[in-house]
DNA sequence: CAGTGAGCGAGCTTCCGCTTGACTT
């Protein structure tokens, strides 16, 4: 007689399966078993949208072993999460194990401890059907919005493009984030700034600044003309007491945030390694919502903190999670054991568990208390004032362990000390600044930032944060990257020993750091959106749907009666514009090209942005050039789509061949006699470049080239020994073989060579044959990890649903370096 | 490693939310 208890997560059954003892066996069920079909549409909209659910080929062997486990058990527990999910989940299991869903015991934790299990055991419900509807709703809407869009973008913009209610918001939030930095223009104004001291002996110096900023140069400087002869008074004192509070603790949302700025993780770096934490039982479940603590962690926290920092640090604080839906059944991301300040593992697993640990620490502290004093500076013969700030840390509190970073830690906002001053005292100025400075447009998105937006406006879960990332990135919606800035000069006036001098200085601007750009692909397919589905990407449209999902939960709408009223406008929309609208490439007529008197128009083509020269209803030989990496189809100028007609561009006869400069996939490069050379930024670029120039690049690498050969032999013209930037290596049919670290490259002999290719078992034939058959020989005999094996007796065997891989892909993956 | 590009059309692509794996230079 045995119980049979399900549960979500393999980590979490091992756990609770210690509190639950021998008579029961836990075994987990690795989120859903089921879901819609994914190849068809998987409802019948016409038959009260009847879903079809099927038990996808990877968790076929799951299923089987679950079957085989609940035949054995006398009694089934399903222990699935407390949310719509989870509920659903359980009514699955039901549905595939053959058990009753209003006889199968249901129970929830609302915490992983030994009490919590038991009481929990206690008193079991049976499944909530209205919670089941609202999570059918919730899945069968996203079905419906995704795969009725997606086909409209294969026809009216590109192949392989999805849509979806998640995604595309993402998408519409960088593309029009991006339009508001392209329609931003800069001002500038002058900043001042003095350095003044007090007359008391020993006093410190100490900064104010103006308090407004002066927008002309001819102002800044007849003020700080003024300034240098005027006296300077301190006129109001003010102090005042100020708290700072500890963040709540980590959600996963908050978690991608810090370890993106503090640690520079992406979003899906930081949740591989929260799971590593995770399955070695270091931390909490790192996918939630919840700021939540359980009563233990309480206690740990105030024991720890009174012994490390001692008792008046401590402060016990019980956080709300104000989104709502929000799971209470989760707990925020905290250490699994308070009192373990670090751990064992990778580098990264430290530095994440190291920023857990503090983060719920600090959350427990008291608030640090500050002073904030701020004294206006007053000018003699005029009406402005000067305002020094500066801060008083009197009591640390949770800072002693953990500050949170904002996302845009400038300098100018610190606050330092300010000297002890007196109502009415003058004051020595000893220099003063009037510096330009700029308006700055408002920032890209990081992906961190992306997910906090997302958040924020309820749209996605925790669960889904870095895959909607990832699927933005991999449509090729968006781009991930750095990009340096640009130098500007500024103006500063320099106020010393009452002379005025006036320098113009020079700074970086618009230095981008892993930042997310939306590419014209995906400027097109949200502008196609907003004209098409506006109420489907608008940013309410999540909220408000979110809101009947509740009605249903709460059994006081019907599912399918919410499903129709959404669907029967929506879908006469996706047949509307099957119909009427306009294939989107982007196509914009910039101009006439003065020099032929043909029209140059961009647009995207095959092979992504470029621009045509000609007129295609005519006929008349076309020209065409792709647009360089960093232009979009919308803002391109007539002047720079003509400069991309002059690559290639002819240089001059070298050797008898032709030199000719290119843009190729790879950047910038010189073409001589059929090989090519890279340009380097620091050598020009193709359009100036000039012929003198160019030689020299060619024979500078040409000289590389001669040393890159130690040696080669007269039997195997094939083989080549060559020295490479990681040492010297061989070079064998379009492979490479690292070289022993003990032998010398220049004395190696033919045979010698052919013995590294030999035992290195790599070789052309094998390597092919082997990379077809690999995947499905490695997974079915790769042992099980422990706490799998524990969890559900035998895990599911994924060989059968490995899909092969298109020839291409592999191909690509393979030559990669 | 550095090409191509219009238009036509066969046959492919796609959603969100639960989970944990799986390749290798």
């Amino acid at each position: 007689m045995s119980n049979l208890v399900v549960v979500e997560s393999p980590a979490k059954a091992n756990t609770i399966a210690k509190f639950l003892g021998k008579d029961f066996t836990v075994v987990s069920s690795y989120g859903h078993i089921r879901d819609l079909s994914p190849k068809a549409f998987g409802i019948d909209v016409a038959n009260g949208f009847n879903p079809d659910y099927v038990v996808p080929e990877d968790k076929k062997n799951l299923v089987k072993d679950l079957k085989n486990a609940t035949k054995k058990a006398s009694s089934v527990w399903l222990a699935t999460d407390e949310d719509r999910e989870g509920e659903a989940i359980a009514w699955h299991l039901c549905a595939v194990l053959g058990l009753d869903p209003q006889k199968t015991k249901r129970i929830v934790f609302h915490e992983i401890t030994k009490n919590a299990i038991l009481e929990a055991v206690k008193k079991p419900r049976y499944i909530d059907q209205n919670l089941v509807n609202a999570q059918q709703a919730r899945r069968i809407l996203d079905r419906i919005v995704g795969y009725e869009l997606s086909p409209i973008l294969w026809k009216k913009v590109k192949p392989a493009l999805s849509a979806g209610r998640v995604q595309s918001v993402a998408l519409r939030l960088l593309v029009e984030r991006e339009r508001e930095i392209i329609a931003f223009t800069s001002t500038s104004s002058f900043r001042i700034t003095g350095q003044y001291k007090s007359a008391h002996k020993n006093s410190a110096e100490f900064t104010a600044e103006l308090n407004e900023r002066i927008t002309d140069k001819d102002e800044a400087r007849n003020f700080l003309n003024l300034c240098s002869t005027a006296t300077f008074t301190v006129g109001d004192i003010k102090t005042k007491p100020a708290k700072r509070f500890p963040a709540p603790p980590f959600t996963t949302s908050t978690l991608q945030q810090e370890a993106s700025r503090k640690l520079g993780f992406s979003v899906a770096q930081t949740m591989s390694v929260a799971q590593k934490l995770y399955e070695a039982g270091k931390i909490s479940y790192m996918r939630t919502d919840s700021v939540n603590l359980s009563a233990t962690v309480l206690n740990a926290s105030k024991e720890i903190i009174t012994s490390l920092y001692g008792a008046k640090y401590s402060h016990t604080r019980q956080y709300t999670t104000k989104s709502k839906g929000a799971q209470e059944a989760h707990e925020a991301i905290r250490p699994t054991y308070m009192d373990q300040s670090s751990v064992n593992g990778t580098n990264a697993e430290k530095r994440l568990y190291e920023l857990i640990w503090k983060r719920t620490v600090a959350s427990q502290m008291k608030e640090a208390e500050i002073e904030k004093t701020t004294a206006t500076v007053t000018v003699s013969g005029s009406p402005r004032q000067l305002i020094a700030s500066g801060e008083v840390i009197l009591f640390d509190g949770f800072l002693k362990v953990y500050a949170e970073s904002t996302d845009d830690d400038s300098d100018e906002n610190q606050k330092n000390m300010l000297p002890q001053l007196t109502a009415g005292e003058s004051l020595a100025m000893l220099q003063m600044f009037a510096v330009e400075r700029f308006t700055h447009y408002p920032p890209r998105y990081t992906e961190a930032s992306l997910v906090r937006k997302l958040e924020e406006l309820g749209i996605g879960r925790p669960s889904t944060y870095a895959p909607t990332i990832s699927t933005v990135l991999n449509r090729g919606y968006a781009v991930k990257e750095d990009r340096p800035g640009t130098d500007r000069n500024f103006i500063q006036l320099t106020l010393v020993n009452q002379k005025v001098t006036e320098e113009i200085k020079s700074e970086t601007t618009g230095n981008e750091k892993s930042k997310l750009f939306p590419t014209d692909i995906g400027m097109i397919v949200t502008d196609f959106l907003m004209n098409n589905f506006d109420d489907i990407i608008d940013y309410n449209f999540t909220a408000s749907v979110e809101k009947t999902f509740d009605e249903i939960a709460e059994g006081q709408m019907e599912w399918t009666k919410m499903l129709s009223t959404f669907y029967k406008p929506f879908h006469k929309k996706v047949e509307d514009s099957l119909k009427n609208s306009e294939r989107s490439r982007g196509r914009r007529e910039l101009g006439i090209d003065p020099a032929t008197g043909r029209p140059v128009t961009v647009l995207i083509g095959r092979f992504g942005p470029m621009v045509q020269l000609g007129d295609n209803t005519k006929d008349e030989k076309l020209q065409f050039a792709s647009l360089l990496k960093h232009q979009y189809l919308e803002t391109i100028t007539l002047e720079e789509a003509l400069e991309l007609f002059k690559l290639p561009r002819k240089l001059g006869q070298f050797e008898g061949h032709e030199v000719t400069t290119g843009i190729g996939r790879f950047g910038p490069f010189i073409n001589h006699k059929g090989k090519y050379y890279s340009i380097r930024k620091t050598e020009g670029e193709p359009f100036t470049i000039t012929f003198d120039q160019a030689i020299a690049i060619i024979i500078e690498r040409r000289e590389l080239e001669k040393n890159k050969l130690i040696a080669e032999f007269a039997e195997k013209p094939g083989l080549k020994v060559l020295n490479g930037r990681y040492g010297p290596y061989i070079s064998y049919e379009k492979e490479n073989y690292k070289i022993p670290r003990a032998v010398a490259p220049e004395s190696l002999t033919l045979d010698e060579c052919l013995r590294i290719i030999e035992s290195s078992g790599k070789n052309n034939h094998n390597r092919q044959s082997k990379s077809s058959s690999r995947p499905v020989n490695k997974k079915i005999t790769r042992s099980k990890s422990k706490s799998a094996k524990k969890a559900s007796g035998s895990k599911q065997v994924k060989s059968a649903s490995v899909k092969k891989k298109p020839a291409s892909v592999r191909a690509k993956k393979k030559t990669k370096k």
